[in-house]
DNA sequence: GCCGTTTTCGGCCCGACTGTTTTCAGTCG
């Protein structure tokens, strides 16, 4: 079983509760965290850079101690330190730290106290009125973890942006409306583009911050408030989401921006800059001693430490703020870059329109080429197209084309890369199309090597030009599946081929840091809605986004290519 | 445990809200 780069990250935020819970150096603890971050973010697999013999102590918040940590965990599967602390410390106790209002000082105690080793020697406690009996403890704090016990085993719960979107976009229509209220704008990791969002930071400068602190705790929709202050608040919504809000001075609102906009790891080294220059920098501004000195816009917060405005999607805390003095920041993509779709289906196979019905509307787009890809015979499911529907659609495809003025229709089909990594449609019908894009649907529970070598046997055959949704993951639905990324870019690279982002919200396949190691490889992304109908031809905007959290400019994108160079980057050898 | 054009030792981001308190610790983001 390989060891992920996720699983390391898991064993070091482990690591760092158990030590939290037992009053450890705080910034030891953090230094497990940030470790943690650091691990989950990287695109190449730790096991393969441990494989090749590279220095692990050269990635950020990565020193001597930890690196030799991560070669073990990486050989062993375990770490012994982490079996240490789990033989003082009751595992359960972390898992508890997942209570609202129960941190590692409260959890400490309670086990201390009350001997609480388990999610069940809390409910007993709890039941029986001993929790509140402990000197810091009371009747409010004991109701919340009654309350909390329920959700403890429930994984951190993460909601889609394309799910998010429309009851953030409500909720802000209704504070605008709000009394006094200024500005308000959606912070976080909304505004960061992320394809998942935990909760909502919503920022707000008005004239009296009551009156829209009441306005919000009172949004119909509130099911319940957590919190309810002078300048935050926070409510959960009856889907579950939370929504914190935030009101500053109109003085501070680029700082504050910029504060609630993070993430955290681009803050903190923002911040780092900032005291490097003698500078305090917190959500009221940037301070020099007690003057403020910037704070009214987030460029003016980025200026005092020496850097050019940096975009939202790119603060990650993942080269940016090194990038960005030395002029190396991306000229990130926008959607009116793009010049057509490359994946997308019809009412021949899955889809919902017709052939003309969806060239139109790509035409209304804007577009100049919109590639039409059924599915293949395989993909029986979606009643995929054998060698001769394929070329009466091709026929089709060709009558429509002689009509259309603005939009040429490319003939495609979705492949099915099968399990021995051949395509399931005889050659002599794919030299008659324009490209092809392939993907994996059926097998996915191979090994990461047969699952890599099965997907480059199949861009060995010349026609093949696009690796579909390059890893099948379905957001908050089905992970990935096991794949080494690193070798079929090396693959597509040498074939020139190509891979794609599927914007669909459930995919965003490839991720964004796949994304970024596409272009620093040098394989070229096509951003594709894998339209089933016209509407989702607008899914292009979430990738687009994906695309700008990967630091993808027009020059790394295949569908910002007119035509005609289209058409030579898509001709192969 | 990490890190270094002030440092190889001594720093490490910062503020708001809550609950249990009589001035603050803990939690959270």
């Amino acid at each position: 079983m390989p060891i992920h780069n996720h699983d390391i990250a898991a064993i070091f935020e482990q690591v760092a509760d158990l030590l939290e819970i037992e009053n450890a150096n705080p910034f030891r603890v953090r230094a497990y965290r940030n470790a943690a971050r650091t691990v989950d973010s990287l695109s190449q697999s730790l096991a393969d850079l441990v494989a090749r013999g590279e220095d692990l102590s050269e990635l950020s918040g990565i020193g001597k101690d930890l690196a030799c940590k991560i070669k073990e965990i990486v050989a062993t599967g375990g770490l012994q330190l982490l079996a240490e602390l789990e033989a003082r410390t009751p595992p359960e106790l972390a898992e508890m730290m997942k209570i609202a209002g129960l941190g590692a000082k409260r959890v400490h105690l309670l086990h201390e106290k009350l001997g609480i080793k388990t999610a069940r020697d809390l409910q007993e406690a709890a039941l029986t009125g001993k929790i509140k009996e402990i000197k810091g403890f009371g009747e409010k704090i004991e109701e919340q973890i009654k309350a909390g016990l329920g959700g403890i085993t429930t994984e951190e719960k993460r909601f889609k942006l394309s799910t998010v979107e429309p009851v953030a976009q409500a909720l802000l229509g209704y504070l605008k409306g709000a009394p006094g209220v200024k500005e308000a704008i959606v912070a976080g990791s909304y505004r960061r583009r992320k394809e998942t969002v935990g909760d909502l930071d919503i920022l707000v400068t008005c004239g009296h911050s009551q009156a829209v602190m009441e306005a919000f705790v009172n949004y119909e929709d509130v099911e319940k408030v957590l919190a309810q202050g002078d300048t935050k608040s926070a409510v959960v919504l009856r889907s579950g989401l939370q929504v914190d809000l935030r009101v500053v001075p109109e003085e501070s609102y680029g700082a504050a921006l910029h504060y609630f906009t993070g993430s955290k790891a681009h803050n903190i080294a923002i911040r780092h800059l900032g005291v490097k220059k003698g500078l305090k920098i917190n959500e009221y501004g940037v301070f020099e001693g007690e003057n403020r000195v910037a704070g009214k816009t987030e460029a003016e917060v980025f200026e005092m430490v020496d850097l050019p405005y940096i975009e939202p999607e790119l603060r990650e805390n993942r080269g940016e703020v090194e990038a960005a003095p030395k002029g190396r920041l991306p000229k990130l993509i926008t959607l009116e870059a793009i010049k057509g779709d490359l994946h997308a289906h019809t009412k021949a196979t899955d889809g919902h329109n017709t052939l003309e019905e969806m060239a139109n509307a790509a035409e209304d787009r804007g577009y100049e080429y919109l590639a039409i890809t059924n599915h293949s015979k395989r993909v029986s499911m979606a009643h995929g197209l054998n060698a001769a529907d394929l070329a009466a659609e091709i026929a089709e495809i060709d009558r429509l084309n002689s009509k259309l003025k603005g939009l040429v229709v490319l003939k495609a089909i979705e492949l099915d890369i099968l399990a021995d990594g051949a395509l399931d449609l005889p050659d002599e019908i794919l030299q008659d199309l324009d490209l092809t894009v392939c993907s994996v649907h059926y097998n996915l529970n191979l090994s990461r090597d047969q699952q890599t070598e099965r997907i480059i046997r199949a861009m060995d055959n010349p026609h093949f030009n696009i690796l579909a949704h390059p890893t099948g993951r379905l957001i908050n639905k089905r992970d990935p599946y096991e794949v080494d990324l690193e070798r079929l870019l090396a693959a597509a690279k040498e074939r020139g081929c190509f891979m794609e982002l599927d914007a669909q919200p459930d995919r965003l396949d490839l991720a964004d840091i796949y994304c970024k190691l596409a272009k620093d490889m040098g394989v070229k992304i096509s951003i594709d809605t894998d339209a089933h109908s016209i509407r989702d031809l607008a899914f292009m905007r979430y990738g687009i986004d994906q695309a700008r959290r990967g630091w993808l400019e027009p020059g790394d994108v295949l569908n910002t290519r007119p035509l005609k160079e289209l058409r030579k980057l898509l001709q192969r050898s």
